[in-house]
Parts: structure tokens; sequence; C-alpha cells
DNA sequence: ACAATGATAGTT
DNA sequence: ACTATCATTGTA
């Protein structure tokens, strides 16, 4: 299919997840993104690169969905094509990173929660001596890591927007991923819709808060 | 356990 | 206009 964007068609990149790959339920692309690339090129500076590490999905009729109330400023992207950002604001000082799915007007999103940053980029070398595997660990971590601010929200993933997605280097088995309720919610906080590697270091939490 | 910090959504 | 809430994080 092709992007709804007045983009100009790219070249043969085979690695590149497009729009129509996005075109699934939340719950069915959050597991699928794990262990494929979230790649930020700062606009004049460092490209970084980064393996997705954890996920959560928010899904149509999801009380915990941002989009359950409807279309509002804020989530407007939510219901916009699918293979887009969607970046909020939270608490007042942090931002986080989705990835809408499903088509138009659905309403429907995956929050990336962890990344593995492949190297540590310059701006970022200060904080390296603490535990540099943990800079991206967390959705506010990792969007200040990537300067990532609602002055990308509802951009297409794609290198010319300077953020996008690309397909697993190499296979992910269903065994190293674990499954388990979502973080930081209240409704509908039984639903197992999140999804981290087990191996990775760079997840946020390794187990679900208990009570 | 809790403060930081501001936009948002729902209520007067 | 007012206010409670919030898909978080670092520090105590």
């Amino acid at each position: 299919m092709i992007p709804p964007d007045p983009i100009s068609p790219d070249p043969i990149s085979p690695d590149l997840i497009l729009p129509d790959w996005c075109d699934r339920p939340s719950i069915t692309v959050a597991p699928d993104l794990i262990g494929c690339k979230l790649v930020r090129q700062l606009p004049g500076g460092p490209l970084i690169r980064s393996t997705i590490v954890e996920t959560e999905a928010y899904a149509p009729g999801d009380p915990a969905c941002h989009a359950y109330t409807g279309k509002s400023k804020r989530n407007a992207a939510m219901f916009g094509p699918p293979g887009h950002s969607y970046v909020y604001l939270i608490y007042g000082m942090y931002h986080c990173l989705n990835v809408v799915t499903e088509s138009v007007n659905t309403g429907s999103a995956v929050l990336i929660r962890g990344l593995e940053l492949e190297s540590i980029p310059p701006h970022l070398s200060a904080k390296q001596t603490a535990k540099p595997h943990r800079i991206a660990a967390g959705p506010g971590k990792l969007c200040r890591a990537l300067e990532i601010d609602r002055g990308l929200d509802g951009v297409l993933y794609h290198p010319a927007q300077g953020i996008w997605l690309e397909y697993r280097p190499k296979v992910v088995k269903a065994k190293d991923i674990v499954q388990t309720t979502r973080i930081g919610i209240t409704k509908a906080a039984d639903r197992p819709w999140r999804w981290y590697l087990k191996e990775s270091r760079s997840v946020s939490k390794k187990l679900t808060a208990k009570r």
C-alpha cells in the first residue's frame, strides 16, 4: 500500500517498516516490535540506532487507552494513519513515544517503553559513567535520550522525518519474550498487554508491580 | 514514600 | 475558571 504522505518515494530499503505493517491490532504489533530497530537522526547531530526491548499495547475499547474517550487535540495522531508517531507529555516533564496502529479513525497505538542503544551518542556521554544500558530504559528516559518531544507528534516513521523503524535483523523466539500486565495504569490494569525481551538489561521493570 | 512539573479533560 | 489526574522518574 502507499503511505498517505507527500513524502518522496525512498530508495529501496527493505529493512524499513512501513504503515502497512502497522495496520494491524496493537496487541499483535506490540510483541512484533520487540527486537526491531528504532533509529533516530538528530537534526545536525548523531545517528542513534537502538533495539526495541519493551512495548505496551493500547487498543480500541480499552479504558487505559488515551483514545478511549474519543479524539482530542492531544491524541489526534492516534486516530491518524498507522505507521505514524503519537507523542505526548506526561507528568509535566517526560514525553512518551508510540507507534500508531490500525487504520484511520481507529485510535490504537503501541507505547515504546525500553530501548537498547547500539552505542552511546556524544551528547549523552556524560551520563555514560553510571549505567549506559539504562539510558533509554523507560518511556520517559528514551524520549529524553533521543530528543523526542511533541514536535515529533504525528510524523510518519521514515528517514525523511529523522525517525524510523526497521525490521528485526534476527529472529526473536517467543520464549525470549515475557508478557505481563502494563505499568503505571489503574484502569484495565489486569490486561496482559506488555511485552519485553527477557534477556535485556534495558527493560524499565522486569516484574509487574504487585497489588 | 513522595516531590517535580505542566498539559489535559472533566466539572463548576 | 477550577481541579484532579496523569501510559514517569529520581531521590529519601
